[in-house]
DNA sequence: TTCCTTGCAAACGATTTGCATTGGA
DNA sequence: TCCAATGCAAATCGTTTGCAAGGAA
């Protein structure tokens, strides 16, 4: 998706919820997409050099957040990490390096997630949970820290 | 596992580091394998009847990580939760109601945890990662909160 | 004008650490 | 005995919030 795109696909979700599409908002969008895998609050404050405080950064997160256009990923101790939702990036998982403690995505072929879709829904069903969403993530080593 | 031989499992392992197990040390372990999901520090603070102070009780867990005998899970903001590692408790997953936020096991069955690592073999391979370990969560509402 | 957003500084909660004391092999 | 483990209090770090100022509709 290009960036154009992006904005006008978030754009029209926060105006649909009478929640204004500012700059620093955008800033913080137009960084995510740039971003291989989720970014924690300071991550953006660097990528957006600095121009949004942090507390306005968290303020941003939360916002766009409540309003569906990212997610949160909880991958390490003590820092919450965020990535766009996935009806905008594509559903994927991650992988997360043991290492660097770099996460990165990966974009599941369908055939593979169809499989994956089986097995949460028969795990589910094991333990009478209503499945609405799943995560997997593979821990490892990445090609930089092999 | 009886707690008993749980405890000389653990006991073993730490002799082997040259690690001393001692009562709180014990004490969290045993908490620890009472519960059916993952622990916070705080949430064990209370499991042990306050007897282990806060301070104490995160150094323990740290130590415990260190030793292979506790795996930390980041499953929420804002708060780590461990639980006894796979080698102990034996392979699982996990199942996170999103109306009551509790986090719950599910063994998974061999032809499940097989098809699992299939994919995730598969899906490491698309990124030129060596995977070690793989986390599948899913998201949904508990029986309780149906 | 009116309500939403922002920036700064102070507040918070989870976790860590310095230091003196205690306890186990 | 002697070093690791503990307890307490203070320090850190990520994150949140109160409040006054700035901006868009």
């Amino acid at each position: 998706m290009t960036t154009s795109t992006l904005d006008q696909t978030v754009a029209a979700r926060l105006e649909a919820g009478g929640i204004r599409y500012t700059s620093a908002r955008r800033a913080v969008v137009a960084a995510l997409s740039r971003s291989v895998g989720p970014c924690s609050a300071a991550e953006l404050y660097d990528e957006v050099g600095g121009a949004v405080p942090l507390s306005s950064l968290y303020r941003t997160l939360n916002v766009l957040e409540e309003a569906g256009v990212l997610v949160p990923h909880f991958g390490a101790r003590s820092v919450t990490r965020y990535e766009l939702a996935d009806w905008i990036a594509g559903h994927h998982h991650h992988v997360v390096c043991t290492v660097c403690g770099r996460v990165e995505d990966i974009d599941v072929p369908e055939h593979l997630e169809a499989r994956v879709g089986e097995v949460v829904e028969a795990l589910a069903g094991l333990v009478a949970f209503s499945p609405e969403d799943h995560t997997l993530e593979i821990e490892g080593r990445c090609s930089s820290c092999r």
